[in-house]
DNA sequence: GCTTACGTTGCTATC
DNA sequence: AGATAGCAACGTAAG
């Protein structure tokens, strides 16, 4: 795949800057003279730098209007007559540049322990020095952001605030919709602007979606196609120059603070000295010092690198970095292209190589940014619907490196220590969870991941347990990794496993990998006897690898469709016929665009296993059969999964209980119900989202039909919208029991009319919801009902589907989220 | 609707 | 040792 030719960076001119961001510009535009022109840069957990901080540049620019030697590089003085103006020399400046960070223990996007606490700590203390340096001040809020920003901006007067745009993590987006919520008043009484930039990815997501008409690729190859067709990112900016002492230094109010120590947040000091520290400083030492290896750089491809290594990891470790923006992406993309040319050799391709990592970054955030319900199986239409087992036994063992399996504890007690794992040992324990062996749910293991690596970030755990538990992304499950072989081959003396696992120190390496194989008296001179000092494995991977394979590929096999069950779920929820939308798919009469969908073989497989696989019903009769039978006395010392406990074995039954239930529509019913829940909270926040784009873009009118259109959401009006009130009670939901003979019908001119009414209602970014029905209906539904009922019917179907209501949808659907088409498709529509 | 090519990184046995 | 075939056969996306 040959990639866009690399370009040098280049430093812009801030008025350069200004023109790509026409928000920031209108703003300083639009400021009457005689007003103070006070800014405030809000520093978000995702841009803790000065380097590439074109938000920063901007609040930086706007205050300092009156001098050039004090602005940013190169910045042209935007002619103005302000008070300030009259200012001259070394006179201080009249305005003042605020720097915020705000400690919101309400905003889930900010660690609240453990290790990523520290490392954010130390990033805002390196933050503040560098901003002391630079003749600047960092203030740290405490409270929720909604509260105490806007408080701060009115004792301030401050008229303009910068800020790094959201991810696509829905708690990053909630936090800067609450804000800007709050400071409407202060859009009036102070005149304030806001203005949001992109700078934690390569590319605006935004601008993606537009591009991929907001179908997320699903594979790295068509992302890339993707970007190429859209040329190299933008080169990044150099952080500001040195400033005159402007700006509250120094000055601690009541509500204001420094920077809180562990004890002071009640964490106690981690205990072992931190492998890497946060900060923009030690980011970019550790850019510098790894790209200092041309060759390297340029031969870096990932599957090759060893995992094992822990003094100095093979991997570059720049991600805790990229996590918390305390180094641009742009900037890391840059250097490593001069690296590339420096080097003299022809580097590697994505996607094994280096670059080829941040533009994997990138595909994640993309798919994160246009799917909904990304981080769950529940209504995310990417997701495989595969019946996870609960086991909390087993999510312990593997959480606190007690597995049996050392390096799988290894991996997992380095984690722990250090906050960091190499990539290939997050494949190992990822799969070891889920498909391999625990068969645990990936989201289990994506939230105690989440919270204990440095380098978590939403859109890229998520995509990777997806793709690791095959759940989407990857799918050759019968790939498993073993946790005895695979680190066999990198590490065969156990280095890592030695170092991480304290108890098998002094094993022999013959039996590193496996300890419970070592003759006891091999145990027993190496200190460390299997079942006491060091746990037995809690499952025996042959057979378990085997089992949930066969798992797998019935789970893969009796594949319901999340995309048809949403698609159904919301046109009955316009019905308000929820009692119907639960079942099946046959199409009767192309005149009248009729659709009924049959049950037993989709919608009531994303929650329970088919009550007629006789053969599966035998399987799990057995196993429940051989765990009675150990129970009578196997002294084996060999570890076999049937061996457990009496509490492994009632989770075992209540699982099966609940795959084999006789009565599934109650329950079933209960699970969509949240999946229309979840799924309305969504259109409410990209909703939100699309007022805030409006609000960005400083059209009034736009800003008023984006507020309407936001009023709507949150108060839907129940006999258009959807509202969660709509949502059938699990009581009221058909009887119980027949579920493979009722049908529901489904009319493609509804689907339609949601697309155009209530979709359109709400913001044309909401598009994207209509475009995910619209591929459920023609695609997936028609090769349901095409399965079922033979091609006639499927033929029907995909006629009734693509027919009138495709055409109005789509032509929306594929509509950029633009000014032009918010004001249109915003405005409500009476009834 | 069908076929085909492709997909960041498996394991084991065999030569 | 390093490469190869067999395993059992998935989904995505394009033609």
């Amino acid at each position: 795949m040959s990639l866009p030719p690399p370009q040098p960076p280049q430093s812009r001119s801030l008025s350069q800057l200004l023109l790509q961001h026409p928000p920031s510009q209108a703003a300083a535009a639009a400021a009457v003279p005689q007003e103070s022109r006070n800014a405030c840069h809000w520093f978000r957990i995702n841009a803790l730098r000065l380097d590439d901080n074109p938000a920063l540049l901007a609040a930086i620019e706007y205050s300092s209007s009156s001098s050039s030697s004090s602005s940013a590089p190169s910045a042209s003085a935007p002619t103005t007559t302000s008070a300030s103006a009259s200012h001259s020399g070394t006179a201080e400046p009249h305005n003042t540049l605020h720097n915020v960070f705000v400690l919101d223990p309400s905003d889930a996007t900010i660690p609240s322990s453990g290790l990523p606490l520290v490392f954010l700590l130390e990033s805002l203390t390196n933050l503040q020095s560098r901003l002391t340096w630079l003749g600047s001040h960092l203030t740290i809020l405490r409270g929720q952001v909604e509260q105490v920003l806007p408080d701060y901006l009115s004792k301030h007067d401050i008229s303009l605030v910068t800020y790094e745009e959201s991810t696509p993590e829905p708690a990053s987006s909630q936090v800067a919709q609450r804000l800007e919520q709050a400071l409407h008043p202060l859009r009036i009484r102070q005149r304030l602007e806001t203005s949001a930039f992109v700078t934690h990815t390569l590319y605006d997501m935004n601008m993606l979606l537009v591009a991929c008409k907001n179908t997320p690729p699903l594979t790295y190859g068509k992302f890339l196609s993707l970007i190429e067709s859209i040329g190299p990112p933008v080169a990044p900016l150099d952080a500001p120059h040195r400033l005159a002492e402007r700006g509250p230094a120094g000055q601690t109010d009541a509500a204001t603070g420094g920077i809180p120590s562990l004890a002071e947040l009640g964490i106690s000091e981690p205990h072992t000295p931190l492998m890497f520290h946060g900060g923009e400083t030690a980011g970019q030492a550790r850019m510098h010092h790894y790209l200092g290896d041309l060759a390297r750089v340029a031969n870096f491809s990932k599957p090759e690198l060893d995992p094992t290594l822990f003094e100095e990891p093979s991997s570059s470790v720049m991600s805790p970095y990229l996590r918390f923006g305390c180094v641009s992406p742009r900037r890391f993309f840059f250097e490593i292209n001069k690296v590339y040319i420096d080097s003299g050799v022809t580097p590697t391709q994505p996607p094994v190589s280096l670059l080829g990592q941040l533009y994997w970054r990138e595909f994640f955030y993309l798919v994160a940014a246009g799917t909904p319900n990304f981080d769950r199986a529940a209504g995310n239409p990417i997701c495989k619907q595969i019946q996870w087992d609960v086991n909390p036994e087993y999510l312990a063992a593997w959480e606190s490196g007690r597995t049996g399996y050392p390096w799988i504890d290894a991996a997992m007690n380095q984690l722990r220590e250090v906050g960091w794992m190499h990539h290939l040992a997050r494949h190992a324990v990822a799969c070891f969870l889920t498909r391999g062996d625990l068969f645990l749910s990936w989201e289990l293991g994506r939230d105690y991941l989440q919270r204990t690596l440095l380098d978590a970030d939403w859109s890229i755990s998520n995509a990777n347990w997806m793709w690791m538990s095959a759940s989407a992304f990857f799918h050759a499950y019968f790939r498993v990794y073993s946790p005895i072989t695979f680190a066999q081959h990198y590490d065969p003396e156990g280095k890592f496993v030695r170092r991480f696992v304290p108890a098998l120190r002094n094993f022999p390496s013959e039996y590193i990998y496996m300890p419970w194989s070592a003759p006891l008296e091999v145990q027993r001179e190496a200190g460390c006897i299997v079942g006491v000092d060091y746990p037995k494995p809690i499952v025996d991977h042959e057979q378990v690898c085997r089992t949930n394979m066969e798992r797998m590929r019935d789970a893969y096999a009796q594949q319901p469709d999340a995309a048809a069950l949403m698609a159904v779920s919301a046109v009955s929820m316009l019905t308000r016929q929820p009692h119907d939308a639960v079942t099946l798919a046959q199409m009767h009469g192309q005149s009248s665009g009729t659709l009924s969908i049959k049950s037993s073989d989709s919608i009531s497989a994303p929650f329970f296993k088919p009550l007629d696989t006789s053969a599966n019903g035998v399987a799990d009769t057995s196993r429940l059969g051989d765990t009675t039978s150990v129970h009578s006395g196997s002294t084996d010392s060999i570890p076999r999964a049937h061996q457990k406990t009496a509490s492994e074995e009632a989770a075992r039954v209540t699982n099966d209980a609940r795959r084999w239930s006789t009565t599934p529509v109650p329950v079933l019913s209960r699970d969509l119900g949240q999946i229309l829940q979840q799924w309305h909270a969504d259109m409410l926040q990209r909703a939100q989202a699309a007022s805030q784009l409006v609000h960005h873009n400083h059209s009034d009118e736009a800003h008023r039909h984006a507020s309407e259109a936001h009023h709507h959401a949150l108060e839907p009006d129940s006999s258009t919208s959807l509202s969660s009130g709509s949502v059938t009670p699990p009581s009221q939901v058909g009887s119980a029991g027949t579920i493979s003979n009722r049908e529901v019908h489904f009319d493609p001119a509804l689907h339609s009319m949601m697309a155009t009414e209530v979709v359109g209602q709400l913001h044309p970014a909401v598009g994207l919801v209509a475009d995910h029905l619209n591929a459920a209906i023609s695609t997936r539904v028609t090769r349901r009902s095409s399965e079922a009922f033979g091609d006639s019917h499927a033929a029907a179907a995909a006629a009734a589907a693509a027919s009138q209501p495709g055409s109005a949808k789509r032509s929306r659907a594929s509509t950029p989220p633009s000014v032009e088409t918010s004001t249109r498709c915003t405005s409500p529509r009476k009834r």
